[in-house]
DNA sequence: CGCTTGGTTCGATGTGTGTCAACATAGACG
DNA sequence: CGTCTATGTTGACACACATCGAACCAAGCG
C-alpha cells in the first residue's frame, strides 16, 4: 500500500476546511463525525442541478469552465450561482475570477476519495 | 473492458424500479434524467444517520444485519425505520423478514456503479 | 388467548432547502 | 464617468425532510 494517503490529503480551500472524509465504508460502522463529513459531500451531489453543474465542469476542457458555459440547466442564474456556492462550500469545486468571467474547477482529490470509498466498499462486499 | 455492464444491471426491488444510474462523470455533462437518477442515490447517502446505518449494514457480517444490531445511532427507532425505508427506496438496501427480526442487506451492484462513476471521473481528471 | 418484544406506519412539527425576483458588485469599454 | 455585461447576494416563499410520540402489525411464548 504505497498510496494510503489518497483519501485524507484534502487541503483547505479559501478558508473552508475540507476534512479528510473517507474511512473505508464496509470495514467499520461510520462514527457520527465521519458520517457527518462524508454525508456533507454526498449531499452536495444529491441535487440534480448541482450534479449537472458538477459534471458540466468536470467534463469541460481541463476540468475548468466559466459560469456562462454551464448555466444552461433549466434554472435561473441566481439559482446556478447558489448551487455553485454550495459545491464550493462542500470542497468539490474551486472558483477563480479571470477578468470578466469566473471559472470553476473540480477538486480531484475529493473526487478520488469518494470514489475509493465506494470502490473499496464494493470490492469487500 | 469486460465488465462494462457493472453499472446498468440494477434490478428493480420490491416494486421500486432502480434505473441504471451511472454514465461516466467527466465524459459528458449529465442530462436532466441522468442527474435525477444519480442524485437520488447521492441524496440517500447525504444524511449522516443514513450513512451510518448504511455503513453499519455494509460492514456487518455478509453485508447483512438486523435492525436491532444497527439501531444505535442516536435517534429513535421510528426514525431508524424511516431512514432504512429511504435507503430501500433508493435501491441501496433490501430487506427480508426472517422470523422475529428484519434483516437488511446491501445492493453490491449499486455500490459498484457509484464507485466506478467517481473513480473513472478522477482517473480522467 | 393475552403478553412481550421487534419493527413499521401515522400525524404533527420544526428546520432545511431549492427557487425566483430584485438588488448589489466587478470588470470592460467607451 | 457612465453604462453594459457577467456574477454574486439578499429576502421571501413554498416545498421537502428529519424527527418524535403514539398507535398499529407480526412473531414468538406462556
Amino acid at each position: 500500500m504505497s498510496n494510503a494517503k489518497v483519501l485524507p490529503l484534502i487541503e483547505p480551500a479559501d478558508g473552508q476546511a475540507v476534512a479528510p472524509c473517507c474511512p473505508p465504508l464496509t470495514e467499520r460502522p461510520f462514527s457520527a463525525e465521519e458520517a457527518e463529513v462524508a454525508a456533507r459531500m454526498f449531499k452536495a451531489l444529491g441535487d440534480p442541478v448541482r450534479l449537472r453543474l458538477f459534471s458540466a465542469v468536470a467534463s469541460h476542457e481541463g476540468g475548468e469552465a466559466c459560469v456562462c458555459d454551464i448555466s444552461d440547466v433549466g434554472v435561473s442564474q441566481p439559482t446556478v450561482s447558489h448551487h455553485l456556492k454550495k459545491l464550493k462550500e462542500a470542497g468539490l469545486l474551486t472558483s477563480e475570477r479571470r477578468g470578466t468571467w469566473v471559472y470553476y474547477r473540480v477538486e480531484p482529490s475529493v473526487l478520488a476519495a469518494m470514489g475509493q470509498l465506494l470502490t473499496n466498499a464494493s470490492a469487500v462486499a
